[in-house]
DNA sequence: AAATACAATTATATCGATCTAACATGCAAA
DNA sequence: TTTGCATGTTAGATCGATATAATTGTATTT
C-alpha cells in the first residue's frame, strides 16, 4: 500500500507520530474528548464517539501507552527474572507468564540472571527505572533478600515461584516438593524397590532442600535409609552435572536399583550416562524425574515423573501479581500446587 | 534494615516517588543540574556533581526512564518476538539478546506468538503502543508481511533471525543453512552413505526451504538421488513431530541408513523412534541434526550437527538492531553465519 | 575600562497522555 | 423567573524527565 521510493526499500524514520492533539483537532473535538474516547468513556455520545474513532483511524493514531503511565502513575510492564531461561521449564512457565499478562494489556521485560547475585541487582534496578508495576522472580540463591528488601521500599509488589525465601512480604506460587518426592518413593517402593539413590540440586535453595527432605522423608515413610553415597548432590541443575554425578555414582559399584532426580533434565543425564555404561535405564535401573516436561513422554524408556504444569504455574504467578497491583493492601498469597505423579516406563520394570 | 511493622510483613506501598526535584532541593541546586549530573555532564563542577550524588544516596533517588524517553523522543525499550519458547535454540538466542542489550541499559519485552498470525499483529501493536525503539522477529509464517509493513510505516526498524522474508527493509540474521547441509551431506558421503533420507520442517518457512535445498544440492554434489519417500516434511518443527515421521519412515520398511534432520530437536526425535523400533541411532542408522544445542553432546549417541552459537545470533542480531536505532539512515545488514560441521558419534559408523 | 569569551548554572517550555474542576447546555422542580 | 441538577464537553495543570536559551560570574583580550 505504500508507495516506497524506488530503488531501496529504504523510507526515513516517519519521525512524527500521531498524538492526541491530532486526533483532536481532526475530529474538531478538545483533546480530553478524545482521550476519554480512547479510554471507551460512556461519558461521551454515540455520535462524537463515532467522529473521534474515524479520525483515529483516518490519521494512523497509536496510543501512547508510557505517557499514559507517567500520568496515571502506575504502569502496564511487568518485569520477570529468570533463573536459567535454557531449561524448557521455566522457558513454558515464563510463556504462561506473558501469556496471561498480554491478554490485561500488560508487557513483560525479562532478563536472565544466569543464577549471578550482581546481575540480578543491576536487572531490578533496571526494571525500577523502567517504571515495572511487578515482578515475577524465581530466586537465584540467598542474594537475592537485599533485592527483595529493595523491591518492597519503593512498593513494587513481587512474587516468587517456584523457589521461595522466608520473611518476605512476597506472594509465592510453587508445587509440593516434599509431597511429590514422597509419591515418587511411594510408587518405587511399590515397584519393589529398596535400594534407592538421590541425585539432588544444591540445597541452598527452597526447592533443592524440600525435594531432598520429601525424598528422605519418603524413605522413612517405608522404613528405609538411603546408603551415604547413594545420595548426591550436584551444584549446577542441568543434564551434564546430573551425567557425571550418574556416571561416578555407577562407576563407584554397587549402585542403587532405582534413582530419583531432582528434576526431569537431570534423569535425562542419568539416564544417558547409564546407556554410556551399557546399562538400560528402566530395566537395570529405575529412574525418576520431576517437571514432566514435553520430552519425557517421548523417551525411550519413557519418564516416570511428577507433573506439576509449568505453564499453569505461569498463569496463576501472572494472577496472582496483577491482583496484588490492583489491590496492593491484600496480603501475599502461598500457593502450593498439588503433584501428580505420572508412572511410565522408566521405573515400569517391578523388582 | 527496614522497621517493618510487627504482625504481618505488610508495608503500604510508598507511592511517593522520589523525583528530580526533590533531589534538586536537597542538594540547593536547579533540577537542570540535577539531570545534568545523573547523566555525568561535564558541564558540571566536581563539587556540585559531589553534592547532588549526595543528595541523590541520601535521599534513595531512583532514576525515571520511562520519564526520559517521553522527553527525548526515544525509547530505551527493545520488544522480542519468539516463535516458540520451548525450542532452547531460541531460549539461546532470547538470552543472547537480552544480555547484549541490557549492556547498554535497554530492556527487552518479550512475547511467544504460538506460530499464530493474528497473535503476532497484537503483539506488535502492544509493542508500538508501549514505544519500543526496535524489534526483533523471528517471523511465523508469511503472516509477518503486514506487521513488518506497519513498522515500517512508523519508523521501527527490527531485525529478523532464523528466518527472513524478501523485500522488507529489515536487517536479517542467519545461518548459511545451504552450506551447513551441503556439508552434512558431504561428511556422510564421506561415511559411506548413499541412501540418505530427510525429516524436514515445513517449507513456507526460508529456513525450511532452505535446508531441504541444501540437502538436495548436497546429494547432487555427489551425483545422488534421495528416493521420494525418503525425504518427509512435518508440520511443526517439534520432537514429537520427528517422532511420529520416523516412526513411519521405518514402519514402511527399506529405510535409509543415514537420517538428515531439519535440527537437533527432530534428531532427539527421531533417534527416540529409533530406539522405541529396536534400532542403535549412529549404528544401525546414522542421524544428523542442526543446531548444536547443549543436549547434542551428552547424546547417547552424542549427536552429529552443524554449530552455529545460539546465543552469539542472539548477540549479533542484538548489535545491528542498536545499530540502526542510532543511525536510521544506515541500510538494513545481512548478515549470514558460517556453520561449523561438528561429527560425533551419531554418524561415525562406516558403512 | 569596555568588550568579549567562556564556564557553570538555571528558568521555562516540552514530550503525550490523564485528571480536576469548570463550563455550557437543557430540563425539571420550586 | 430562578434554582437545581444531570449531561456532555473542555481548559489547564500535571506526571518526571530533557532541551533550549537565558543568566550569572569570572577570566581574557584589545
Amino acid at each position: 500500500m505504500s508507495d516506497k521510493p524506488p530503488g531501496r526499500g529504504l523510507s526515513r524514520p516517519q519521525r512524527s507520530r500521531v498524538t492526541l492533539d491530532d486526533v483532536a483537532a481532526h475530529a474538531e473535538v478538545s483533546r480530553s474528548t478524545a482521550s476519554l474516547v480512547v479510554r471507551n468513556s460512556k461519558l461521551i455520545t454515540a455520535e462524537t464517539t463515532k467522529k473521534v474513532r474515524r479520525s483515529i483511524a483516518a490519521l494512523g493514531y497509536t496510543y501512547n501507552q508510557a505517557a499514559a503511565n507517567l500520568r496515571t502513575q502506575r504502569s502496564k510492564t511487568l518485569g520477570m527474572i529468570i533463573a536459567d531461561l535454557s531449561n524448557p521449564f521455566y522457558a513454558l512457565v515464563a510463556s504462561g507468564i506473558e501469556s496471561e499478562c498480554g491478554q490485561h494489556r500488560y508487557v513483560t521485560v525479562f532478563a536472565d540472571a544466569r543464577e549471578d547475585a550482581d546481575t540480578q541487582t543491576m536487572i531490578v534496578n533496571r526494571f525500577i527505572e523502567n517504571d515495572v508495576a511487578g515482578i515475577f522472580l524465581c530466586p537465584s540463591g540467598n542474594d537475592s533478600a537485599q533485592n527483595l528488601d529493595r523491591l518492597q521500599e519503593v512498593g513494587i509488589p513481587s512474587v516468587l515461584f517456584m523457589r521461595h525465601i522466608q520473611g518476605y512480604d512476597a506472594s509465592y506460587i510453587g508445587p509440593d516438593n516434599v509431597a511429590g518426592m514422597r509419591a515418587v518413593v511411594a510408587h518405587l517402593v511399590e515397584q519393589g524397590h529398596r535400594r534407592i539413590g538421590f541425585v539432588g540440586g544444591p540445597p541452598k535453595r527452597s526447592s533443592g532442600q524440600e525435594r531432598l527432605d520429601g525424598f528422605l522423608q519418603g524413605m522413612r515413610d517405608h522404613g528405609l535409609t538411603p546408603r551415604a553415597e547413594h545420595v548426591v548432590a550436584v551444584p549446577t541443575i542441568d543434564r551434564q552435572a546430573a551425567h557425571g554425578a550418574c556416571l561416578a555414582l555407577l562407576d563407584a559399584g554397587d549402585p542403587p536399583t532405582a534413582l530419583v532426580c531432582y528434576n526431569d533434565l537431570m534423569a535425562f543425564g542419568a539416564m544417558l550416562a547409564m546407556i554410556r555404561r551399557g546399562l538400560t535405564p528402566g530395566k537395570d535401573i529405575a529412574v525418576t524425574g520431576f517437571d514432566d516436561i514435553p520430552e519425557s513422554v517421548l523417551w525411550t524408556p519413557s519418564l516416570t515423573t511428577i507433573s506439576i504444569d509449568a505453564e499453569n504455574i505461569g498463569r496463576m504467578a501472572a494472577r496472582a501479581l496483577l491482583a496484588r497491583i490492583e489491590n496492593p493492601d491484600q496480603p501475599p498469597e502461598r500457593m502450593i500446587v498439588a503433584p501428580r505423579l505420572i508412572a511410565r516406563e522408566s521405573s515400569a520394570r517391578r523388582f
